[in-house]
DNA sequence: TGGCATAAAGTGAACGTTAACGCAACGATC
DNA sequence: GATCGTTGCGTTAACGTTCACTTTATGCCA
C-alpha cells in the first residue's frame, strides 16, 4: 500500500529540523522545548512554540516511540462493538486514558479467535503500553504473545478463571446462578436459555453453567438450550422464541443471553399471546439502554461498565508506574422490572 | 510515564537481528522473508519463518513506519461512542481496513470541540495513513492540520456543506425535513423538537433546521424547542417530555433526536395518560436496535451506517491508491411505525 | 581574579526497520 | 568464451526522535 502521494503534494512535512532551522537552535533544543520544558530559556521557549504553530509542525511519535523509552499507545481489544455491549466500557477508558495522554488502539475480534491471535499481534506491534482485552479465555498463542511482551495485560470483563496479569471484572458463573435464582424465587420451573452463544464467547457459556447450576441445586429439570453461533438481534430473539415454544411448550421461564435478543422474545410472546410475567418469565443480560422502555419492562443484569472502563485505566497507569498485577472483581446487579415480577413483594 | 521495567524483567524483545544471528543471515534478508517473501530461497525462507515463530517476533512498527514509506494505521475520530450512536460504523469500518492490514486507531471526542484539536493533533502524530472523522463542521484550526497532513481525509455521517477532501454521509438538513414531514402528512400541526443537542453537534443543529423548514414550509406555527446541552438518555427523555407538555400543552407531535430520547418520552406520554399516536405523535433520529420493540414501535430515521462504514473504507483504500477525492451520499429511511401511524393508509 | 557550581545549549549515538544499491554466482544467449 | 539478465543475499544509509554526554555561557563567592 502507497502513500498517497502524487510527486507535485510531495509533503515535507515538518520535522523538529525544520523547527530548528527556522529558529536557529540545534534539534535537541527543539525536542527539549517539548519534552522538558525548563531546561530552555523561557524566550526561547516561546519563539520555538511559534515556530511551531507557524509551521502547524506535529511531533512523529513514530520516531519517539523508536527512541524514547517509553510509548503512548494503549492497545484494546474487544470482541464486539455492537449494541453497547462494550461501547461504553471503550468510552470511559479512552477518556480516563486521555488525561495520561494514552492513545487508544483499537481491535474488535468480532468473537473470532483467529482474528484475535492476529489482531493481538498486530496491537503489539506497535509496541503499546499496555493491552487492554475482553476476556480472560484466550488462545495459547495469544497467551503466549501477551506473556512474552513483557508489558502490563488488563484482562476486562471476566475474572472467574486464570488470568494473565491483571484483571478487573466479574464472574460470570454467578450471574448465571443469580438469573435462574431469581426466576426460581419467583416461581417458574421449566428454564431455557436462549440467544446467540458463539463459540469464542465464554463468558456467555459461563453463564449457561451458572444457569444450570442454580436449576440442578433446585431440583429442576434441565435447562434447554435455544442457542446460536450468530451475532444477537431483535429479530433473532423472535425467531429463536417460536422455535423455542414449539419444541418445548412447557417453557415458563427464558434467560437471554442479551437484552437485545430478550427484546425480540417479548414481541413474539405477546403476539404468540403469552402473557408475560404471569406465563412466562424473561430475564436478559446487559442492561441495554432501552431495558426499562420495552413493554413489559425487561428484568436483566447490570453490569458496572463505566466501573469496568475507570478501573481499567487505573489498573493500566498503576502497572505502567510498577504497581502489582492485581484482579479486581466489579460489581453487577440484576435489575428486576416488571418481565419476572410475578409475585409482589 | 516509564516503561513497566523492572530491570530483571528487563526484556530482549526479539529484534530482525535477533532473528538475523539465530538463522546465520543478514537483517535485511530476514525483513526481506516478511515484506517480499519471493526473493528469499523458500529453504532460508522457512529456517527464517520457525526462528521467528520460536522467539514470537513481533516485528516492530513503530521502526517500520519510521522507516518505510508506508504507514498502517488510519485514524478514526467519533464524537460519542454510546447507543449505538457511531459504533457500527466503526466496526464495519474496521473490519473492512482490517482486511488491507490498516489498524484503526480510535479517538472519541464526546463533542467537545477542545479535544477535537487536541486528539486530532495526537492522531496525526502517529502518522497515519489516513484519518476518517465523523462530520463536517471542525474548529479552523482542527481543519488546517487535517489539510496541512497531506493524507486522505474521510469525512463521515455529513454530507450538507463544504468538505476537506472526501465525503461519505447524508444532507442532515433533508432529514429534518422529512421528519417533518411525515408529520404533517399524517395531520400533525403543533411540533416540538426536543433532545441533546450539543453546541457542537451540527448534525442535529442541521436536522433541526430542516424540520423548521418544513413547518415554515406548510405555515405552520414556529417549532417549538425543547433541547438540552448534554448526553441523550432515556431518563432525560422523560424530564423533557414533562418540561415540554407543562409548557405547550397544545404540541401535537415531538421529533426527537435520537430514538434513546424517544423511549423516555414514549414512557412519560404514556403515563401521562396522552396517547401515541392520536393524541401526540412521535418520531426520532437513529434507528436503535429496540426502536421496533417498544410500545407504540417507534418511527425513526435509519441512516445506512453500516454502508457508511464500508463506503468509508472503500473510500480511503481508493484514495490512498491514488483515486482523486470525493464525496459519496449514501441512503437513509425514514421507517415508518406504529408512533407516528394517526392515518390507516 | 580564579575557581566552581549551575544553567542552557550542542553533539553524537542509538532505536529497529526499510530501501537503494552492490556484488557474487549462475545459467542462458550469441 | 565474453556478455547479460536473474536470483539471492549483504552493505549502508536513511527515517525523526530521545538520551546520555559534553561544551559553553553565566553567576557567585572567596
Amino acid at each position: 500500500m502507497n502513500m498517497s502521494g502524487s510527486e507535485k503534494e510531495a509533503k515535507n512535512v515538518p520535522t523538529l529540523a525544520s523547527i530548528a532551522d527556522r529558529v536557529g537552535v540545534s534539534i535537541n533544543t527543539v525536542s527539549r522545548a517539548l519534552r522538558a520544558p525548563t531546561t530552555v530559556r523561557p524566550e526561547l521557549r516561546q519563539r520555538i512554540k511559534t515556530a511551531m504553530e507557524e509551521l502547524n509542525y506535529v511531533p512523529n511519535r513514530l520516531a519517539g516511540g523508536l527512541s524514547g523509552t517509553r510509548s503512548d499507545i494503549v492497545g484494546v481489544v474487544v470482541t464486539s462493538l455492537y449494541y453497547s455491549e462494550f461501547a461504553s466500557i471503550i468510552d470511559t477508558l479512552q477518556s480516563a486514558l486521555l488525561e495520561h495522554d494514552l492513545q487508544v488502539m483499537l481491535a474488535n475480534t468480532r468473537y473470532n479467535a483467529d482474528q484475535e491471535l492476529r489482531l493481538v499481534r498486530s496491537i503489539l506491534s506497535w509496541r503499546p503500553a499496555a493491552v487492554a482485552i475482553i476476556g480472560i479465555d484466550h488462545p495459547p498463542k495469544v497467551v503466549e504473545l501477551l506473556m512474552a511482551s513483557g508489558i502490563p495485560i488488563i484482562e476486562m470483563w471476566d475474572t472467574g478463571g486464570e488470568v494473565i496479569d491483571t484483571a478487573v471484572g466479574f464472574d460470570h458463573v454467578k450471574v448465571g446462578f443469580a438469573q435462574a435464582q431469581h426466576l426460581i424465587d419467583q416461581g417458574y420451573r421449566r428454564l431455557a436459555f436462549l440467544g446467540s452463544v458463539r463459540d469464542n464467547d465464554k463468558r456467555a457459556q459461563k453463564r449457561l453453567i451458572g444457569v444450570q447450576a442454580a436449576a440442578a441445586a433446585a431440583g429442576l429439570p434441565d435447562i434447554v438450550r435455544q442457542t446460536i453461533q450468530q451475532g444477537g438481534s431483535p429479530e433473532l430473539g423472535e425467531r429463536l422464541a417460536v422455535e423455542l415454544l414449539e419444541s418445548h411448550p412447557e417453557i415458563d421461564a427464558i434467560v437471554c443471553n442479551s437484552d437485545v435478543v430478550a427484546f425480540g422474545v417479548l414481541s413474539t410472546l405477546k403476539r404468540l399471546g403469552r402473557r408475560v410475567p404471569e406465563d412466562i418469565g424473561v430475564l436478559a443480560f446487559g442492561d441495554n439502554e432501552a431495558a426499562g422502555c420495552v413493554t413489559p419492562s425487561l428484568t436483566t443484569v447490570r453490569p458496572a461498565r463505566e466501573r469496568i472502563g475507570k478501573l481499567t485505566a487505573e489498573a493500566i497507569i498503576a502497572r505502567i508506574n510498577g504497581a502489582e498485577p492485581s484482579t479486581t472483581v466489579v460489581d453487577w446487579k440484576l435489575v428486576e422490572r416488571q418481565s419476572t415480577r410475578r409475585r409482589e413483594p
